[in-house]
DNA sequence: ATTAATAATGATAATTAATACCACTTTATA
DNA sequence: TATAAAGTGGTATTAATTATCATTATTAAT
């Protein structure tokens, strides 16, 4: 966690940007959020348990800065907002998304799925792809088991779920 | 065309909604500018050029309903408006987009690209698939040529072109 | 055909995510 | 230290979308 904060910063500094308190407090919910898709709001409203004093304009130009510099990927499911996700270190390839249509849950594949797709539209269509976007639709393996669910099983739903309107 | 729109105005009728002549002014617009990604707004202006009636409210309904029928999908491209496509008739998938990050434009590829890639997804991750939304962001053909392209092979930016803020 | 119920529309108000603005504070630099 | 630059917080504004509601079609029932 400590060290990921220190890369993060060496990031921004290299671009000549500081890692002032209210940054920092914004990357720590990032982090401990990691498995979720948090909107701009959830993320101000995470920051202010912890530093009361912020401004949602500051949690809105931290993301923006953050997603300029390619620490975290702006993405929308089609729900209205936009919501933040952390690249994974090391990363090739920004991962995927499920998102299930009947919990809202949106679970992650980061395997590179994509990797003979790109060589085909780089080629035949001669575009120089710099990213990508890939959401799949669906029902997830949890609500396709919801029958034979126990009720002990059955998991409280998240607060910051993805619901598609 | 006409076919298209009597086709149209069956799946309305098998769902008992009518084809009113405001809907149909909608539909048309969207047949009539099929290879662009037209926002609501977009939409509204051309409709009010030919049906200077429509309100901007019943368009707004006509494209939730069109997509609820999955006569049109509706996608983000992430520079905050909902852009509505019309399904191609017979295809199997929806189909993916390039949007060029210099010029804005957004093509079409019609190919199914993801078929193996839905299957490993649907085994490996025991997730049903209904959708999916597949976006490249780089750089198209005509922005990469720019350099060598005379003046007069330019070509005029068009006034729905997706720009990512 | 007349009436009652239902569906659809248009105008506009309300909502809400995101951005712009501006005075103030903090940090870096001459 | 002074002085510029960067960053912040509060709030006003913008803009896309949705909600509301009175009015107008359309359909079904009598």
């Amino acid at each position: 966690m400590e060290q990921r904060i220190d890369r993060i910063k060496n990031q921004l500094h290299s671009k000549s940007y500081k890692l002032t308190p209210q940054r920092e407090a914004t990357v720590r919910v990032l982090l401990e959020n990691e498995e979720d898709h948090l909107s701009a709001e959830d993320v101000y409203l995470l920051v202010k348990e912890k530093a009361p004093e912020i401004g949602l304009a500051t949690v809105y130009r931290t993301l923006e800065l953050l997603n300029e510099l390619e620490i975290v990927d702006k993405i929308n499911f089609g729900d209205g907002v936009s919501r933040y996700d952390l690249r994974k270190e090391g990363a090739a390839h920004f991962h995927h998304h499920l998102v299930c249509i009947e919990c809202g849950t949106v679970d992650e594949i980061q395997d590179d799925l994509l990797g003979e797709v790109e060589k085909v539209v780089e080629k035949d269509w001669n575009f120089k792809i710099k990213d990508h976007r890939l959401t799949f639709h669906g029902v997830c393996h949890r609500c396709q088991n919801a029958g034979e669910e126990s009720e002990a099983e059955k998991k409280p739903k998240k607060r910051n779920q993805v619901k598609v309107r």
